[in-house]
DNA sequence: CGATTTGTTGACTAATATCAAACTGTGTGG
DNA sequence: CCACACAGTTTGATATTAGTCAACAAATCG
């Protein structure tokens, strides 16, 4: 039943009727099966399909031109990273798997009779792609003014709390499949120095990452350090 | 005819029929002029109208926890900065006035009614939203992985773009009333290295902001400084 | 015209990057 | 099962970028 992630996830965001729910269950969804850190759009392409994650990590990276590769958010099961290809003919990103990962691909075109039928799971996928954007957002703000333990903790913070509204997260650890070199592309810092905050956190009893999991010692630490507050996720 | 200008910024995205056009001149727009730095919707706010810019400039803005603030986008005249509004029920940022403005207010209730019996119109005012979040991942780039200069030139680079699209640029030289100070709240940087940054590019001849206006040596050079391509934008 | 904001400069400091080497764990083929 | 390769982590030394502070100059505004 791989429409069931999805309808999970959407209803973190939006509440879905009996109607919505039993159209989103008569999508037809191709499952394919992706080995960890593989491309799976790739920027520059004209997506044919919306990609839902339905087990594993995938994340949304862009190289710029002095050939640094930026992060620019993780997707956990449930999230559908490229849903801006229904409007927007080509790739500005890459798509890329950060562990194994299964993903279920619905056509553009079923979707768009979809949302066309039943407006409000047009809005339900609307929602989506603003929340998406909000977290954007909240990305540019720990980048632009945030020192690099500040933006650590906000990014685990974050993660906690969107695995947590999906019934992914224990309350002090989580699984997060990363190696401390994405960590730092997705900060905006060198591998180096990402390993030197990661070890403060451990000496500091905040967090530690080890084998998959982050194990998280003082919440309430890492929520302060990172000065991370929820209501940018817009969750209801 | 502040309708005009939204219908002018919509077809920089999207293709717009006759019925379009005349569905969306038939909106109420309540028209209120600000003085420059005046804040517009407050972060938490419930919003219940939407925005355009006619004239001047507003940009959003967020403060984070440590009291810095800081600026996610830029929106001359023809943007609507708060799209997001329709969906999200409380805004998770400030819209702030750049220089005296006059925005256009129109009721969520009427864009409600609208999209429900236009979809293509729907369609338009979606793809703005994802337009807008891909410029949030292009600033993120920025941000995480150019240099001091490299983001002030590619943020040059990309207004140049926006308002040539729209008409407001010259060759050379565009108005953006701009002070070193907010440009260090975009940019993630103090004043005095934006200072700095902006002296190298006037002894180098790529550009000089002087008196509201920038005007532009040498965009080659900018455009290569900076790293911009504008595919991000997604303009047809 | 004074008052205030904005821009400029120099000296010094702090944060983070870079480089290079060593160390650890894990999986693979012999 | 061992040896090796490889990827990921850790460490130390040094370099670079950008921040901070403080003073002053220039522009703008009422």
């Amino acid at each position: 039943m791989p429409g069931e992630m999805m309808i999970r996830r959407l209803r973190v965001n939006s509440k879905l009727s009996e109607d919505d729910v039993s159209a989103l269950r008569s999508l037809r969804v191709q499952v394919k099966e992706f080995p960890e850190e593989t491309v799976v759009v790739r920027e520059g392409e004209r997506a044919t399909h919306c990609g839902v994650i339905l087990s594993g990590f995938a994340y949304r990276a862009k190289v710029a031109e002095n050939g640094k590769r930026q992060i620019l958010s993780f997707h956990p099961a449930g999230d559908m990273p490229d849903l801006q290809g229904l409007f927007l003919d080509r790739m500005d990103h890459d798509l890329v798997t950060l562990s194994r990962a299964r993903i279920g691909f619905i056509e553009h075109r079923s979707i768009h009779q979809l949302i066309e039928a039943q407006p409000s799971i047009a809005q339900a996928l609307w929602r989506e792609t603003l929340v998406d954007a909000a977290v954007f957002r909240e990305w540019i703000v720990s980048l632009g003014t945030r020192t690099a333990a500040g933006r650590m903790a906000h990014l685990i913070a974050e993660l906690r709390q969107r695995l947590t509204a999906m019934g992914l997260a224990a309350d002090d650890e989580f699984e997060f499949p990363i190696t401390q070199s994405r960590l730092a592309e997705a900060l905006g810092l060198s591998a180096v120095h990402v390993n030197r905050v990661l070890q403060s956190f451990r000496a500091e009893g905040v967090l530690d990452i080890q084998k998959n999991m982050v194990k998280l010692s003082d919440i309430a630490k890492l929520v302060e350090i990172g000065g991370f507050s929820d209501t940018y996720l817009h969750q209801q």
